[in-house]
DNA sequence: AAAAGTTAGACTTTTTTAATCTTAAATATC
DNA sequence: GATATTTAAGATTAAAAAAGTCTAACTTTT
């Protein structure tokens, strides 16, 4: 019941792409290096991204990502989901047709609760929020 | 960001002994079959939910698993928890000096109380009241 | 056209989860 | 007490998912 460290990777890079402001392009080698994240692997957590019209890709040299979204409108769940897909706590919820007890059934009930909880808390938070913060990840302000 | 299958196993498991009554003792082989658990899997699930004095594991013949536990007092996340340990939403959170950013950053804060609310949700919810309803597995009434 | 930077998909490695196998231990029944 | 039944416990294997890398191709600036 963990994030993959892709949803994770997401978060840093946008969170850093937020910061640097909507419309503003950085290089994939800036933000694989301000981030820690594997330069490759970030690549294609970026093509998601893009997939999702969160950011956009724009290659050649002086290439690199810009944010599309609105920080504001862009929430922690829209990241999360981007890359992981629709979040689910269970197989019994994300597949009903596999569990051979009733959707009515009351543990069912529980999880689709905590489900919605957890996708309501996620979303509740924007990106313009969190970008305030640059705490979050570390020497956000040395060099470009 | 899903409850693992053995975690799935040992809620079923639970919910059966809790219908058939705290004190009752059940063979393994009839909970296996009734709640679609590979046998031998569901040794090891046993195992740990008697380290966490959730069960009782009887051996011989006419041997088996008793709850100990009182239904009206364990929850959801007693039974989840004891088979896929403390519940953390990112490792982030679950491992503090692995995360290079500081433990104040807003992003942190949002996984927390996501993780928070979760918990209490699962926690909120005992399997007296769950195994008052009998859909969850299907076939509880036929046989023994 | 060349160079710099990124893409996209296949591939490999690592980790985790799931399940099984084997030997041993406990206990009811005869 | 011997035997049959039932579960234990740890090692091992298999399968699945996650993480990361490689390669060849494509874009765009200069």
């Amino acid at each position: 019941m963990r994030l993959t460290r892709a949803g994770e990777y997401a978060i840093r890079c946008i969170l850093y792409l937020a910061y640097k402001g909507p419309g503003v392009l950085v290089s994939k080698k800036e933000i694989a290096a301000k981030c820690a994240i594997p330069p490759q692997f970030l690549s294609k957590i970026a093509q998601e991204l893009q997939k999702a019209r969160i950011l956009e890709i724009k290659q050649g040299p002086k290439g690199g990502f810009v944010l599309t979204s609105e920080p504001d409108e862009l929430t922690l769940l829209d990241v999360v989901e981007a890359i992981i897909g629709e979040i689910y706590l269970n197989d019994c919820i994300a597949r009903p047709n596999q569990c051979s007890a009733s959707s009515t059934c009351a543990v069912h009930k529980v999880w689709g609760k905590a489900r919605n909880e957890l996708r309501r808390t996620l979303q509740s938070v924007t990106f313009k929020e969190l970008a305030k913060d640059p705490s979050c990840i570390p020497n956000f302000e040395a060099q470009s």
